[in-house]
DNA sequence: CTCTGTGCAAAACTTTTGCATAGCC
DNA sequence: GGCTATGCAAAAGTTTTGCACAGAG
């Protein structure tokens, strides 16, 4: 794998994003600092690096993907108010990982899954605290 | 919400069904018995009925949506040697949900979740095994 | 009769791909 | 120089939508 200036920008890009973005806003973004870069350079990219876990693809039902730095293994939830995405570490504590739940309850090798909880982050709980109390 | 024959139809063969048929899928048996339903109207009735919870929408990153009849709350599992899909009960335990662990983990109101995992059906793994064995 | 649903086709949206050219090693 | 990657545009796959007409209540 070449190490080409469009892949390092976009590599470089994710890694420093804190907010989940999607194929096409990390386009819209890389593409301020290099013009000519093309959006089929991006899904690329972003495809190849998430392959070799160096980034992370995060599948959300009926919208596009979404991109993680790498960082350690943590789930993704999703506010429905105001749909921002945030980390959750599901296995803080030492109960069984998913996957061994997933497995145990169904007896069959599990390798992997695929999470997003949907939720209601704490500033749109706020609001809509506030909106009942008034 | 009128009763019309598509829809009925619809209804009936997705509640009858349990291979988890797409879309399309759905578009073609129903099509054998109602020759002039367009695939507008199955997928019309199909994101209604599951509005409503008469039927389930599974969705499955890149590949196209799957439904499942109307049944007590399960999750679903992929093989990925042969693709099929399966039904899995997380909660066969008095372990807390998956909804309380992530409510739990992300301090959080979460209201529901998106899961499906990767697995290797007993059929492939036995294939698997004797390929290994030999 | 009125309102909702259907059929058809076009469009929307995300992602992938073919191909000629450019750039890395 | 050879091989990989890029830019561009077209295509693929799934799902949604606008509109005129048909059917349900």
């Amino acid at each position: 794998m070449n190490n080409t200036k469009q892949r390092q920008l976009i590599y470089e890009t994710v890694q420093n994003n804190y907010d989940h973005p999607t194929a096409d806003e990390i386009f819209h973004i890389v593409r301020a600092k290099m013009p000519n870069i093309s959006l089929g350079t991006v899904y690329r990219n972003l495809g190849l690096l998430a392959e070799q876990n160096k980034i992370r693809k995060i599948s959300v039902p009926g919208k596009a993907d979404h991109f993680d730095r790498e960082s350690p293994w943590h789930d993704h939830m999703v506010c429905e108010k105001c749909g921002r995405m945030f980390d959750i570490m599901l296995n803080n504590t030492d109960a069984p990982s998913l996957v061994q739940q997933l497995s145990h309850a169904s007896h069959m090798q599990v390798t992997s899954y695929w999470l997003v909880a949907n939720c209601i982050c704490p500033d749109c709980q706020e609001t809509q605290d506030s909106i009942v109390a008034s």
